[in-house]
DNA sequence: GCTTGGATTTAGAATAATTCTAATTATTGA
DNA sequence: TCAATAATTAGAATTATTCTAAATCCAAGC
């Protein structure tokens, strides 16, 4: 399964870390599945609304942090303001535009990569953000 | 020079991208360099106020904006919410305890951490934000 | 050394992003 | 079925950041 895409997979991934499951959370993470562009939580609100239009904005936050605790979606930080989310939960990094704004995701090839691991210190998940001008951008100036 | 802790230093580190040497710019880069707990713009905006009362907010933000432009200063975003700022430049990432806030530099040995650079794809530079639990907050569950 | 233009600073307003609140609804387990 | 708890909602509140307009500062040219 590498995407819980029936009720029941999702119900249980939700379950196995104490959430119900609910039609607004099923909606939330559609809206990921349908269109990997790493979108804000408003840009989530206005594609959820389409589908579910009395859905709110604190929903759409409990919705997402829900899923980002199941380890189904992938909070991102990659500047000032806005948080985005990612449903690809592959170990991958983030290749960001500092241009345009647009994020790539690039597969991290097993062993390539190794943070160290301090002792004491629980590494539970990381998340690599690789900023820079994309091919387009370049090309244009 | 690890750090232009000079006024000549700084004020070239400034002048080869495009900026000014101002008193401000020297107070929030001094505060800094004078505590590196990764402190939000708010806060470094409270330490500088102690050295300086006129500053402003904005003017917190342009100093930031322009040190984060001459590479003096990193800026790190770790969850939701404020930045973070950091004026180590050596290669290292970011442990950061989602229990208690805490952050820790780790150095990345050279070589040891091999990000995948995707043809046409210019890279600037790169972040590694390592979440998990620190040793304290382990210790206290 | 004076002048002028652009960079910088300031206070405060405006906007953006997120969280909180209180009331309501839904779901689960006894 | 009922009670307890989780989740949702609208909207207010808070937090983080950016913008605005006026004042100040500084560097370069005269």
């Amino acid at each position: 399964m590498k995407h819980p895409v029936n009720q029941a997979d999702l119900s249980e991934r939700l379950a196995t870390s104490g959430f119900r499951f609910t039609p607004q959370r099923r909606c939330v993470y559609d809206v990921l599945l349908a269109k990997r562009d790493h979108p804000t939580a408003e840009e989530i609100y206005s594609r959820a609304k389409k589908a579910m239009p009395e859905i709110s904005h604190a929903t759409v936050y409990n919705c997402l942090d829900a899923l980002v605790s199941c380890r189904l979606v992938r909070q991102v930080q990659l500047e000032r303001g806005a948080a985005r989310f990612c449903p690809n939960m592959e170990e991958h990094c983030h290749y960001y535009c500092d241009q345009c704004g647009a994020v790539f995701d690039v597969a991290l090839t097993e062993g390539a990569t190794a943070v160290p691991r301090p002792k004491g210190f629980r590494v539970d998940y990381y998340e690599i953000a690789v900023h820079g001008v994309c091919t387009d951008c370049a090309k244009k100036k």
